[in-house]
DNA sequence: AGGCAATGGTAGCCTAGGCAACAAGCAGGC
DNA sequence: GCCTGCTTGTTGCCTAGGCTACCATTGCCT
């Protein structure tokens, strides 16, 4: 429903959610490569590489070749993408308010918290969870 | 995350999570339309036709129509719908309990009564929300 | 140097959902 | 009776994601 809501919000712009994560997140780290991108948000690489694609097309974001590694693509914002990206941040947070619009501010920290919980338990339980470097996924070590 | 944790777990089953929100439905209420169905699992008419599509396709379901209006089809489950049912209720409890493992029985009650809430305001400024027949949708009354 | 495993990216097939346009059917007003 | 408007369902086009298989490249190890 918050995906649901967000889209309806954004529409103007000609992006959705998942579109904007994307632009978010290449403002604050441009020249990731797909498969980071991929991992930073929680996808599939081949999910990721479509979504690349659709930006592509529209012109929000541009592949560029790794001088290094020939296998990797590295991704920049575009000019209007970096515009727009504030913008969209903006309205990410009016709609969180608004959803919790019911819930006072500890309310709110003890949900965020509690969710935050519940998504670490199903991390450790997906099959992406195994290769995880440092973290120790398991409930049991 | 819980909807791939879901569907991983029920693959072998050659069902879905969503699949299963219909089956679970249709099993405590065999014979509701698509529109009530879709209205109920709060997704598009389409979304739900097609959901029906796929579900009859595997024959796990059935179309018949209304006989006092011929626009609707009314729903009802198959023998084998009827049986792995009830085994998919039971991997969604599951599911949930190990997903709120860490948190104790209070939490897991103030999460819960704490989403309901957000849902609600969601809900409250979905487009569908404006046919709400008694329910008061505005959230300063 | 050569081989082999790991990594990055892509394409194919699938489910799932949104929005919009449409046809068929129903119902109420005149 | 008839027309007008609402409801039901379907179809088309779109994004989004999962899984698998595959290709190219890289890097390690012998």
């Amino acid at each position: 429903m918050m995906r649901a809501a967000f889209d309806r919000r954004v529409r103007r712009l000609g992006l959705t959610r998942s579109q904007w994560l994307v632009l978010s997140l290449l403002h604050r780290r441009p020249g990731v490569s797909q498969s980071e991108l991929a991992e930073m948000l929680e996808v599939e690489r081949a999910a990721a590489g479509r979504m690349v694609d659709r930006l592509e097309r529209r012109n929000w974001l541009v592949r560029r070749p790794d001088r290094l590694d020939r296998r990797v693509n590295r991704l920049y914002l575009t000019a209007e993408a970096d515009a727009v990206q504030a913008e969209m941040g903006r309205i990410a947070v009016e709609l969180l308010d608004d959803a919790m619009a019911g819930l006072g501010a500890e309310e709110r920290e003890a949900l965020s918290d509690m969710l935050e919980r519940v998504k670490a338990q199903l991390q450790g339980m997906s099959p992406r969870a195994a290769s995880s470097p440092d973290a120790r996924p398991g409930l049991s070590p």
